[in-house]
DNA sequence: AATATTAATTACCTTAAGGTAAGTGTCTTA
DNA sequence: TAAGACACTTACCTTAAGGTAATTAATATT
């Protein structure tokens, strides 16, 4: 057993897997991080009809914390009524790549499990 | 924008992001199947000390979970006291490259994200 | 005047995740 | 005879995630 691995994955104060997953492993964020991948810049409304299912609140919550954490970029636009633009920050465009390749996982294994 | 891709992530029932996040994006999961990919093999109490801070129940609750969704199989030895073993199957080895991707990535991202 | 627009915010509520602590069964060992 | 090992299971409780619905500010449109 290597226990390199272990120490990284154990460590529990530093454990990068607890990392991550607290920060894009709630309901909406890796959605949220795939849309802007694809879409580039999107207002708050846009992502809000494409995602369809997703509450102002959480949707507000969700993109607040991606800032927080530099996955994504907010320009307010000063008029009225408001205009508020995301895109995924460089962090997120690192991040991007990751996620894709776990959709594709789950598009070639998620169809066999049962629900 | 990319409509194929919107398509894949945005379909409700069948969204693979919402299907590999709802049962890989737990608490527990995750530094399982990373801790198994390591290991090979391990007993119940063997994960049980490695990962120090999850109590009994849950690591039941996950263990059990996981074998659900074919990532990890359990193996019984009909002796007394009980000996279960657990290791990745096929499914769960395949997952394993995306996971430490994610790791990588935290690795190199999480020490400048201020808690 | 009244209504629509945009990006939130707030109060309130429900559900689910996960923790604690105790108990279970069967055998072995001190 | 009592305790220990092992892999759970159960009952109970707390916390947090996320949902609904109403409200906001400032302006343009009808």
């Amino acid at each position: 057993m290597n226990k390199n691995n272990l120490e990284i994955y154990l460590d529990a104060d530093n454990c990068p897997v607890r990392n991550v997953l607290d920060r894009i492993g709630d309901k909406w964020s890796v959605l949220v991080i795939l849309l802007l991948g694809d879409a580039d810049t999107l207002r708050f409304n846009e992502i809000h009809k494409y995602i369809g299912t997703i509450s102002q609140k959480m949707l507000t919550v969700t993109l607040k914390k991606l800032e927080a954490d530099d996955l994504i970029h907010r320009e307010v636009y000063p008029q009225i009524p408001p205009k508020v633009e995301y895109n995924l920050t460089e962090r997120g465009q690192s991040l991007l790549p990751n996620l894709k390749n776990l959709v594709s996982w789950a598009n070639d294994h998620m169809m066999e499990m049962k629900k």
